[in-house]
DNA sequence: ACGACCGGTCG
DNA sequence: CCGACCGGTCG
């Protein structure tokens, strides 16, 4: 479909998703928009269930796409009682780490695998501590617990250890490089550490085409953030969910890799990744 | 002065400024509010050169208060044709930088001691290779350059190394760990690497009180960023321009301290801090 | 309570 | 062109 954006100050611009149909777009709208406001909901989860919901309907639609055309702009254009930028800004990281959870666990579980999100303070702090990375890290710079039932680090009652953890980020900007001495922690203490992204980046009206294309940049014109995968080994891999960004070539310097593929489905780079390193 | 504010929503709030005068802020306004929408004038510009003006016209407020409550509400408040806020991230940064090194120069001449901003991409190219730090650093981890006449590294023509550089963050959220990795760099090679910041933050209605306390903590509360300078002694020192950050006690455990001071004059703990490290 | 979340800007 | 800048939110 096409959709008709206004950014005020007289400027209007138009986009295509490809993929999502006029009634799909209505359909997800009538799923989010009554949560937005809704007070027994919180933000976070409404928006990562639409998420779910939305890429579920429309599953080969660019899910980076869907973020950032339709839930980013409904939600800051029905947000009322708050700044609805800054609290879309509070809110939907750990709305991108919700959708995450919702959609692998339940095809993780049969592989005896489970995550975690660690919104909560104390999940975290209990998840640093099972790491052995409390007082390495500066705070809390993990935000996804990945554990597998016989396997890991400080096995709990119920037969899970840590193995591995995911640093999830809507858009990367310089914000990445946040991420990476936690990363480079826990890769030397034999855990997964993966970053998982939306890699949303467009550039609005007047200067930009709002085409969605992210910043992780080409194979030939890599950005920075490219280097820190496939130059510099910094992550364990990183999975991208924006059909634009450019996947990783089948070998790089670090032997790391960026990963592309949709949201929906049972298994994909991200399942066969976990499965392919943890059985 | 008392300064009425308006939140929309229904929501007025008035904040104390204290060592401000009704005069006084009518002149800070005068001279600011025709610089912002200037097409001649960065807003970099405007607001550095504003944040000098109105220190020396009221050299005993709170230079942070200035800073966020007379400068970051004026700006946004007036800006037009862009997005107000993003403007202000955009721009008010680099204003900062602008703002040190105009204040700092012209005290540091006397000693053969130069301060320069790099935000411009070149010299901040440049200024990586001088320190021995390009593709250790990932990407510009660095805003402003300190050199010394006839000292440093990669002594020039002019006969000016560089000793050291500057991290300058109006505010420090959890963005200042950013800067912990190229730092720890920067320190190891002999440089000074100090973390300078107005220390802002303030929490609005209506649950805040607005009162700009900054996000150090106290010496018996401290918050992860006192740690990173007290505790693990990531920057060489830190100086902060809010009256309101609690300062180092005499000792600490990395021996790097936190120094409060205001804005204007001659000599204060930064130039004392740079002549004691660097004649 | 005090922390981390993200994107339009503009050089 | 494509990077880093910052603050209201809300749990």
């Amino acid at each position: 479909m096409q959709l008709n954006l206004d950014f005020g100050r007289g400027l209007g611009a138009q986009v295509d998703l490809q993929n999502i149909s006029d009634d799909q777009y209505a359909r997800i709208q009538a799923y989010f928009v009554p949560l937005i406001n809704d007070p027994r909901v919180k933000s976070r989860e409404a928006i990562g269930g639409a998420f779910v919901f939305a890429t579920n309907l429309c599953p080969d639609a660019n899910p980076s796409d869907i973020w950032h055309h339709v839930l980013y702009r409904t939600y800051t254009r029905e947000k009322v009682g708050t700044n609805p930028e800054q609290s879309w800004v509070r809110t939907s990281g750990e709305g991108y780490e919700i959708a995450l959870v919702e959609r692998y666990n339940p095809v993780l579980a049969a592989h005896g695998i489970r995550m975690s999100s660690l919104i909560s303070g104390k999940a975290k702090v209990s998840a640093l501590d099972r790491m052995g990375l409390t007082g390495r890290i500066g705070g809390s710079k993990v935000d996804v617990m990945i554990e597998k039932d016989g396997a890991g680090l400080s096995r709990g009652r119920d037969g899970f250890g840590v193995v591995g953890g995911i640093h999830a980020k809507v858009s990367l900007a310089e914000r990445v490089s946040d991420d990476i001495p936690a990363s480079r922690i826990m890769m030397a203490e034999g855990l997964l550490s993966v970053l998982s992204t939306l890699d949303v980046k467009s550039f609005p009206p007047p200067h930009g085409d709002l085409v969605n294309r992210g910043e992780l940049g080409t194979l030939t014109n890599p950005s920075d953030k490219r280097r820190y995968i496939e130059g510099h080994g910094d992550f364990s891999a990183c999975f991208s969910y924006n059909l634009r960004t450019t996947p990783s070539a089948e070998t790089t310097a670090s032997g790391r890799s960026i990963y592309v593929s949709g949201f929906a489905g049972a298994n994909d780079h991200f399942t066969d990744y976990l499965l392919a390193e943890l059985t």
